[in-house]
Parts: structure tokens; sequence; C-alpha cells
DNA sequence: TATACTAGTATACAAAAGGATAGTATTATG
DNA sequence: CATAATACTATCCTTTTGTATACTAGTATA
């Protein structure tokens, strides 16, 4: 085998990232599916809210959804749970410091974003209100 | 009503955002499910390759998701698809210069996964080996 | 006493994503 | 003529994701 023909073997990707793609996952695990922004954007927002609160805030969720990913989100360190001891009861959720961080991700999202629906759709400006 | 009581009213996402969300949800799906990273990884590595290198560089890929991707990638011009005059007959799918700028923020997702993995899982370095 | 608020849970279902396996068509090689 | 390589497509099945609807438990209000 000759120097030149070397570069041709193409390997599987493991070989040349090793677990690169790993931690790639992970970050996009925590933006995925159709309420964790929503909800991470919420209390971004309004800093606490009570449970109905997000239900009326985020419009379209169902408690099951809400409960669901309000706990991924704690166990991720997002946010924070807080019963408090009122009549009746209340709970509040709130955005972590770390959970704050998130919004760097957020935003190179919305910047490539914007660009792709220039690009791909042909759309400029925020003329997608349909969407 | 008061002024100090204005701010405790909370309303629908939508009216202090607007469509923010759309070109983020947008971005979001272009890097989300199994295969997208993987394949765009690959062709960002290797420049062009054929349907059956795809096969063996992506570990795991079934033919099925691995056409089902490259058609995405190609109508989001991510990626381009050329049927070379050979027997027999190859394609070869290159990614496009557009398809470059995915590793913005792919790196900036890299970042924040290695972060979020210190903090949730205490893990430091690439010791991440059996995920 | 009836209604409504708090914060959820339970159950059933539909849709989307992905996997397993087999098959097609063409051409080249032994 | 059999085998293998190219690039896929087709069918069936399982898993994951999300929706719809109803319900629980406690407290407060009209």
């Amino acid at each position: 085998m000759e120097d030149k023909d070397v570069q041709k073997i193409k390997v599987p990707l493991k070989e040349h990232f090793g677990n690169y793609m790993v931690p790639v996952r992970d970050a996009l695990e925590v933006f995925s599916g159709k309420w964790k922004i929503p909800i991470i954007t919420a209390l971004s927002f309004y800093e606490t809210c009570g449970f109905k609160e997000l239900e009326r805030i985020i419009e379209g969720i169902t408690p099951k959804m809400l409960s669901k990913e309000l706990k991924y989100l704690e166990t991720n360190l997002l946010i924070t749970r807080k019963v408090e001891n009122t009549r009746p009861v209340t709970v509040t959720y709130s955005i972590t410091e770390y959970g704050k961080t998130c919004s760097t991700v957020m935003t190179e999202l919305y910047r490539w974003g914007v660009e792709h629906r220039k690009k791909v759709f042909n759309i400029e400006g925020q003329t997608w209100d349909k969407c």
C-alpha cells in the first residue's frame, strides 16, 4: 500500500473523535423535545413560577408533560422546586444560576436558526408569524 | 391595580417573546435525532463520502435511516448529492460551505455539554468512555 | 353546599422515531 | 454462472414522545 492510498481508507468516526459526540448529545438532550425550551425561557424571564402559572404561560402544555419536564430539569440542576407553607399549598419553581447558562447555547441556536431560515426558506426578518 | 402588582401578572410567553423560539426550534431540528450529528461530523471530516462508506463510518446506522437523514440534510442545503458516471455507479455526498457553519453550533453544544457532565455527573475530563 | 383554586397523578391512545430484515437493480470479478 | 460490490427501497415491528381526558386531595370562597 502506498502513502497516497492511506487517506482513502475511511475508518469509523470513533477512531478520530472518540467520545467527542457524547457531551454534544448531552447538551442536545437538555434542549430537545417540545417543552423544555419554553419552560427554561419562562423561568428565565419570570425567575419563579407556580405549577398552574407555568400551565398558563406555556400555552398548550398538559399537566402530565409539565410535571415530567420539570422533574427532568430539576434532576439536571437547571431549576429548583420549593414547597411553600401557604394555604392552599403552593410550589415555586425557579431557575438556578446554572440554569441561566443555558442562554448562551440558546442564543447560539437562535443566531444560527435565523440564518438557516434565510438560507433555506429565503425569508428575511421576523416574517415567520404563521409557524 | 397598583404599579407594583403589574409585574406579578404572568402572561403567555408569546406576549414577551413572539416568535423568538421558532428559529431556536429550527436549529435544534437540524441537530436532533440519533444520526444527523454523526453524518455532519463524518462529512465535515472526510469532505466527501459514498453511501456505503458512510454506512461503515457511522457504526450502527441502517441504510433506511442513512437514506432518510441524507435527504433531510440535502434539502436543508447542508450537504450535496452527486451521481458519478462510474461502473458500478457511485454517489458522492459532500458537505457544503454552508454545512460547515454547523460547527459553530456544535462547538457551543460541546462546550456546554462538557460543563454539564461535570456539574450533573461530577465527572471531570474525558472519563466518560462507557457512555 | 357548590364552586374553584392549589398541585399534581392515572389511564388510554396516537404519532413519530428508529431498528431488523429482506429485497431490488446494475455491473464487475473469479 | 456464482459472488460481491454499488445504492438504495420496502415491510414490519418496537420504542419513545406527546396528547386527551379524567381524576385525587386539600383549602378557600360565595
